[in-house]
DNA sequence: CATGAATGAGCTTTCATTCAT
DNA sequence: TATGAATGAAAGCTCATTCAT
């Protein structure tokens, strides 16, 4: 199996995202990936060990580029407010942007589609951020709850407002991402 | 003649919801649902058109027993602030104990699963909390900021809640769910 | 099972005739038969043994009544000529005229679709014909070769006639019945 | 990588051929067809785009043989009588020595098996003997009547000859064939 | 006598994967 | 490395027939 960073197999993650995002994993079918891809069915399987295998890649780089931005221009010594406002705008950015990225994580993350060990393995890139929460509930300047309440509730809320744009309900400008921001930050400040 | 029974089609509706929860869309063949339902494959297509017919119709009535209970002793006559606790509660509790239904309809909303026109009339059910809304806003009790961002922030966060109990990652007692309600109430809240 | 000429058991020989006819034997299945006949799946039961069987009986039905016209107003006791433009012109009237029962019969006679014995009980009916034939070659009238032949060259071409009318290729008027009966006669009159 | 072998398409229309001839298109199912041709059912699916067009395309392939060995050693410089003489024996041997073909495209002919398309395009190859015929008629040697009359009359009644000698019930030696030939150009010689 | 429900077997077709080059 | 051909297994669905009333 080859390494990393092929054209080919950036072609075929590619193909895989845009078939499982526009029909669902149900419809995205090995032969029309290679033939989206450009490539033999065959080929595949010198990238890839199987199917499962392709999407859980697929997924894991996915988030890896999602974090990456989450965190652009972020630096731990930030003041909490401050830094908590560049990595909110950051991700938000991102799920607005980025939409068939953010909706294929979206469909990851709430359907049996990724084995539980790659879903673990996206998961880590998230400490930045818990770090800075545990910096603001020490400083008293963020409620003191779970972190998963301060997900649901700062991040989550990005994902119903990237897949209302997707289904052209709505569209996002800047007035109302600085309303998101706010009520993002009432619902956990101290 | 026998008469055709609502049980097996209920059962059936019941079977497709547990495999799909369990395998996702792609993994519910036809051939486990009958067997997990008792009954002959042939039998499915004397209740059901198609297997995407099959789904719609289970998406759509799941929706309208979580509308119903969302609306739960509630009444329009309420203080905008009770009449909202009280609808919260209903649906962090059917998210919290009907977690295999709230986990099916996070699938669906996430997914190309369901056909647009089915999700359309899935929606309908909502009003009275898009009415509610819009008095608070009248009231000067809740921002006067799109419904979407209401949503995005008070409900849309219980289904992240959901899904990470069910990944038994976490488990929400009472007082974490007085803080969500409470995250809830002060990202919309005047 | 049930006797012969009730109005349900025509109304399900009239049903196969029509969808056969149409769709061909391998589109023509059991419950398209009932709802055209205005009858449950089950009631087929009742009158026929089974598919096979009630194509078999439809067969020899049809057959049955095709001899009978084809040999109104004869008798054996008619000069041979005579004799033989009675039946022919009976047949010739059937095949254009009953277009729908002489398409079915084309296609029995041409596919597997009949079983071995009643096909051969369907020939029976054809004796008096050959009768006057083998009078019309001991007058020296008709030309001394197989009934085979003499069926061939003048009966079975009106199968053609039949078809070519159907597919809506050419209608046929007096004049040219009157040359096909020319050309029938020519070809086997000594 | 193998190349896609001519050889398992044939193989696959003459199990067709076989299967459709003995059984009936109603009972000759892809599997079976696979079977008797040495491949996967899936294989079928590289060569064909489903059923009906495997049986359009068989259809269309015997229809052309069938009209090559029709004109074969025919020239349009031949005086009449010779010129149909030629072609008529051509079929006949067609007719009788390839049975099997014969048989198959007299079911397709006599049963709506075969696409209202492919049947128009089956016709064109006929046209050198609707042109001879032509000729005759303007030289005063055959009959001035319709090409659909001559053709029921000379060359249809062989697929009544070929059908009795497949059932066993007839043979043909060369004094019945002159017979029959006769019988024929009696039909529509003036 | 008649029914609509129910079904096991089997249909056509597609799929993820492997083969042979 | 890369391919298009090839495939066994299984998908969704339909069928002739039987069941239970």
């Amino acid at each position: 199996m080859r390494v990393k960073s092929s054209e080919k197999r950036i072609a075929l993650l590619e193909a895989t995202l845009n078939l499982i995002n526009n029909n669902g994993f149900h419809a995205a079918p090995m032969s029309k990936i290679a033939k989206l891809a450009g490539v033999s069915p065959a080929t595949i399987y010198l990238y890839f060990a199987n199917k499962q295998d392709m999407v859980n890649q697929l997924y894991l780089e996915v988030k890896a580029s999602f974090s990456e931005h989450a965190f652009k221009n972020y630096s731990p010594s930030f003041p909490v407010k401050e830094g908590f406002e560049i990595i909110w705008r950051n991700i938000a950015d991102y799920k607005l942007h980025q939409v068939e990225e953010a909706y294929f994580l979206s469909q990851c993350d709430n359907t049996p589609m990724i084995d539980e060990e790659s879903r673990q393995i996206g998961l880590i890139h998230l400490q930045p951020l818990l770090n800075l929460w545990e910096r603001g509930q020490k400083d008293g300047i963020i409620k003191p709850i779970s972190p998963y309440l301060l997900y649901a509730y700062t991040i989550y809320p990005l994902a119903f407002l990237m897949t209302s744009q997707k289904s052209a309900h709505y569209q996002l400008d800047n007035t109302t991402l600085t309303h998101a921001f706010s009520a993002a930050w009432d619902s956990i400040k101290l």
